[in-house]
DNA sequence: TTGACTGGATACCATTTGGTATCGTAATTA
DNA sequence: TAATTACGATACCAAATGGTATCCAGTCAA
């Protein structure tokens, strides 16, 4: 299980692509756009949202010569969920404490 | 700014070592342990582990000869945090969804 | 219809990555 | 003490990755 996570996790591996999200989420972008605010070529930008699009991440809209790229919002729930796993051992590593500090002072202090 | 992410989404990138935090979230496992369930060298089970330290997904307590493994539930926090980021996109997606709705059909059907 | 501007495709390169093989070291046990 | 067990470290290899340079195909404007 989980397949469909893999392309999503590798294209969130790499800061170039998150900054690329980052970039989306204010709205749509060309590439040239984009290329516009990195320190590479605009192959290169390119082969990053070829990476997030595998990933679900984003999608691609046409118009005309233009090329607009925009965020899927929907693409990062796998991740979300899968990560969102591993909440329930924060939660129990907090149970512990809250034990612990009950069991050492009797006393209940509700500041805050 | 989200350098401490990177090592933590580079950690969640290799589908070993997602095997290797779902096994963990079971209990505390050695190296040898681990290697047991893949198809690897203890060698490349160690080098796994060492990502997932640097990425502060584990922790390890040594105890004799053996070397326990663990989760470090605290170290998923930066990249759940990250990705929730774009929660609000998803959001915004629905709720134009919901206009879009109520736009076309005046009647205002409650169904769950 | 030229030209100029958008972007995709590909060949190529250096580095990183995932893996093995091998050796060394500390801890257990016969 | 000697052999075994559990682990770390390192050298090495093939493949994937991030990047460039280059060429090619549409699309728009003069």
């Amino acid at each position: 299980m989980h397949i469909d996570t893999q392309n999503g996790f590798r294209a969130l591996a790499d800061p170039t692509r998150r900054d690329i999200l980052k970039r989306l989420a204010k709205g749509e972008h060309t590439i040239a756009q984009l290329t516009q605010h990195f320190d590479m070529t605009r192959a290169a930008v390119k082969k990053h949202l070829t990476v997030l699009s595998d990933g679900g991440l984003i999608t691609t809209r046409a118009a005309g010569r233009e090329r607009f790229n925009a965020l899927d919002p929907d693409g990062f729930a796998p991740m979300r969920d899968w990560i969102s796993f591993f909440d329930q051992f924060w939660d129990d590593q907090l149970t512990k404490l809250k034990d612990a500090i009950e069991n050492t002072s009797q006393k209940d202090q509700h500041n805050d």
